[in-house]
DNA sequence: ACGGTTGTTAGGCC
DNA sequence: AGGCCTAACAACCG
């Protein structure tokens, strides 16, 4: 279940492993793994989809895909495509992609574009959206991690239909308010979404991610994949305006 | 039991 | 060059 709030809350459950020393890592996937043991792990954080750990010259990033999950002190029967051990824990990660990186991960991640970070700048992704992706559909912008890092299909779809704003809609056809209430709104609901996955429900209190009638009235929900992304979309021709 | 999926990348083909 | 398509990854759910 990752979009970028699922991160957030694994992130949350392994924050304390924070300054602990690396005993032992592996893992099927292919990364070069010397020096890591020995390393103590400076921090913990993540960056839309993607986990960071940061050690003192390098980090890595795991991104756990659509079947991706973390295990804190538990294991699976399959192999672990990651796992980081340590004094008393270890982590496992299973059907997760792992890179390495020198330096520091702000060369490499811009916390103003995530849309669960603090530091989520909405002035520059209107700037970005009216500047580079003046001829692209909203629904497929929104999928796009350079934009809207941590938005997922579920995000993209709730905040659409919350914002009343049709997937097919060119950016440049969309009125700058409705762009700035339509970045609003999927930085509400993906807090919304991280409050949900705490207390179970994204999907039940889902408006109209995998429904097919709308919460406003009767009107069939459709489903179907349009644009460049191929991925479910759910709208109500009736509430969601066309630009 | 089996089809669908909260995601991304790589590679092939025009 | 670059857009478009498919496969691959490989687990869980109903």
């Amino acid at each position: 279940m990752p979009e970028g709030p699922s991160i957030i809350n694994y992130v949350s459950g392994i924050k304390y492993l924070e300054g602990q020393k690396v005993t032992d890592c592996g893992g099927y996937a292919p990364m070069d793994r010397s020096h890591i043991p020995g390393e103590i792990l400076l921090s913990v954080k993540s960056h839309g989809k993607n986990f960071i750990f940061q050690f003192r010259d390098f980090f890595v990033t795991v991104h756990l895909g659509l079947f991706g999950r973390l295990l804190l002190n538990g294991r699976k029967k399959v192999n672990a495509s990651f796992s980081l051990h340590f004094e008393q824990d270890e982590l496992n990660f299973y059907v997760s992609k792992v890179k390495r990186f020198e330096g520091v991960p702000e060369d490499l991640f811009d916390a103003e574009t995530d849309v669960m970070s603090a530091e989520f700048n909405p002035e520059k992704v209107l700037r970005l959206l009216q500047e580079n992706y003046k001829e692209a559909l909203i629904g497929d912008v929104l999928l796009d991690q350079n934009v809207f890092a941590g938005s997922g299909n579920i995000i993209r779809n709730e905040a659409l239909y919350r914002s009343k704003i049709h997937p097919e809609s060119r950016i440049v056809d969309v009125p700058a308010r409705k762009l700035k209430e339509l970045i609003a709104v999927t930085r509400d609901y993906s807090f919304e979404f991280l409050n949900l996955l705490q207390k179970g429900g994204v999907k039940k209190k889902a408006q109209i991610y995998a429904k097919t009638v709308c919460p406003a009235g009767h009107t069939e929900i459709r489903r179907y994949k349009p644009g460049k992304v191929k991925r479910n979309t759910f709208v109500c021709e009736k509430c969601q305006k066309r630009y």
